[in-house]
RNA sequence: GUGGCUAUGGUGUAAUGGUAGCACUAGAAUCUGUGGAGUUCUCAGAGCGGGUUCGAGUCCCGUUAGCCACCCCA
């Protein structure tokens, strides 16, 4: 097929069938977000190319090498939003949210944009929402994110959701953990794959999280975050913990999860939703289990203050995005069909110049009395519009006919049995609502 | 960024290198005021560019796109 355009590449439409899905993961988000107290924001979804490169860090994937950048006539430099926490805590700074009452939980659903090469869920447009508890520290808010995420989750009842959870320290601890991982990479370096041996220097935390069998095996006995906490991180963890447990939570430690974004410090997790890998066809060797991302967070506290010119109060946030693709490629796993809006049972046919104005205004009162209907307005003869109106699955035709328009009458059809019956149009739509029933 | 697989009407598919066919969908007629079946008709196709060959949907190369994996992440 040629197609003289066609979508960029990674960037797709989102037709009626998906649109089902969006809405039920949307309503979801904003029943159980607005619940716990967050306010929905939207920011723009171009921002200053520096926000990002400073907020998300110079030496990540995502500034390195993922962001839609440009410039504009003016001569600004904007970047498509590669996430939305950075955005966020720029809105808040902007907008003066310091003098509110902390915490500051705003939520937020929208589109965002990697320059990615595609593949499974992982697109260069994409949406995500998101949570974000701004201003308050203590493990209670980490504990509350999570919750909020699962209990979304749970909503759209998803079954095999998986949380792995740690705490990668903060400003205090990690540049020594940091320190001791990179001794203990270095004197095994050789038994690395070429990629992790560039990470010692660049993001040695990152080789915890390498997917390369033997590094794996290297990576069984490094020495773990959690055991080079500082007593603050510790106590932190600690409780972080004690929460997940209270609210039972189906948790688990994961010493090598490390997030990719450089704002992170202290608790960090991800869900995962797993399921079993039964797609028609015999699947070559594939695992019994799939393990998949559907989105992740943790603690920013220092954000804030390197978004900032001014000298900011402490500004100790948490939060949590997921990608709405993933879930839905996990609901359809999970063989969730989105819930439908009921069809309208209603089909307006019509015959003559006269009738077909009046039928448009008769729409219009069904618009208003809140009843769908459907029409084919567009065709004139009755066969035609009542094998419309068959297709549709429509229950009651409603027959508006040169002749019953001039008597101010109007014929309903009942397309099961084919009875028919004539009534008054004033007392139509009253009619259908009974029968709508 | 690296690698693997794939590419035929709107959709799904078929054709030892030799006339591009089928099904569905859509539109229409049969029936100019009455749907569901039947019949008939219509619209509509090789991603793009090269090469091999008397001849390419089919083989080769390139390219583009899609899917998948690595990487990274949501």
């Amino acid at each position: 097929m040629k197609l003289k355009f066609q979508s960029p590449t990674g960037m797709h439409d989102i037709l009626s069938e998906e649109q089902k899905y969006f809405k039920k993961i949307h309503d979801a988000v904003e029943e159980v977000a607005e619940f716990y107290g967050f306010k929905r924001i939207e920011t723009p979804i171009l921002e200053e190319t520096d926000l990002f490169s400073r907020g998300i860090g110079l030496s990540t994937d995502v500034v390195k090498k993922q962001m839609f950048s440009f410039r504009t006539k003016g001569g600004d430099h904007l970047t498509m939003r590669p996430e939305g926490t950075a955005s966020v805590i720029r809105a808040y700074l902007q907008n003066g949210m310091q003098s509110l009452p902390r915490p500051i939980k705003l939520w937020y659903f929208g589109p965002f944009f990697r320059y990615e090469k595609p593949q499974a869920g992982r697109f260069r447009q994409f949406w995500q929402f998101g949570l974000e508890s701004i201003g308050e520290e203590g493990a209670v808010r980490d504990a509350e994110i999570v919750q909020v995420l699962y209990a979304i989750l749970k909503k759209l009842r998803l079954k095999n959701i998986a949380i792995e959870v740690n705490s990668i320290g903060s400003k205090c601890c990690r540049p020594y953990y940091r320190k001791i991982l990179v001794n203990y990479f270095k004197s095994r370096s050789s038994s690395l794959c070429a990629n992790c041996q560039r990470r010692i220097k660049e993001n040695p935390l990152r080789i915890l999280d390498c997917k390369e069998e033997k590094c794996q095996r290297i990576v069984l006995q490094a020495p773990q975050t959690m055991d080079h906490l500082c007593r603050d991180c510790h106590q932190d963890f600690k409780e972080f913990l004690e929460f997940l447990d209270e609210l039972e939570l189906p948790y688990s430690l994961n010493p090598h999860l490390v997030r990719g974004l450089d704002y992170y410090g202290k608790s960090v997790f991800e869900i995962f939703s797993s399921s079993e890998n039964k797609e028609e066809g015999q699947e070559e060797g594939s695992p019994a289990l799939s393990k998949n991302a559907l989105g992740g967070g943790g603690r920013y506290d220092g954000l804030a203050e390197l978004l900032s010119t001014k000298k900011e109060n402490d500004t100790p946030s948490t939060g949590a995005a997921m990608g709405i693709e993933r879930i839905i490629g996990a609901m359809k796993k999970d063989k969730i069909k989105p819930s439908h809006k009921a069809k309208p049972q209603i089909f307006l046919a019509q015959l003559g110049g006269l009738a077909k104005r009046k039928t448009l205004k008769l729409m219009e009162e069904f618009r208003k009395a809140r009843i769908p209907v459907l029409e084919s307005l567009g065709r004139d003869s009755l066969r035609a519009q009542l094998s419309a109106a068959d297709k549709a699955g429509a229950k009651y035709t409603l027959i508006l006919g040169q002749k019953e328009a001039l008597k101010g009458r109007i014929i309903i059809r009942y397309m099961s049995t084919g009875k028919q019956k004539e009534v008054d149009m004033e007392k139509i739509v009253k009619e259908m609502k009974k029968l709508c029933k």
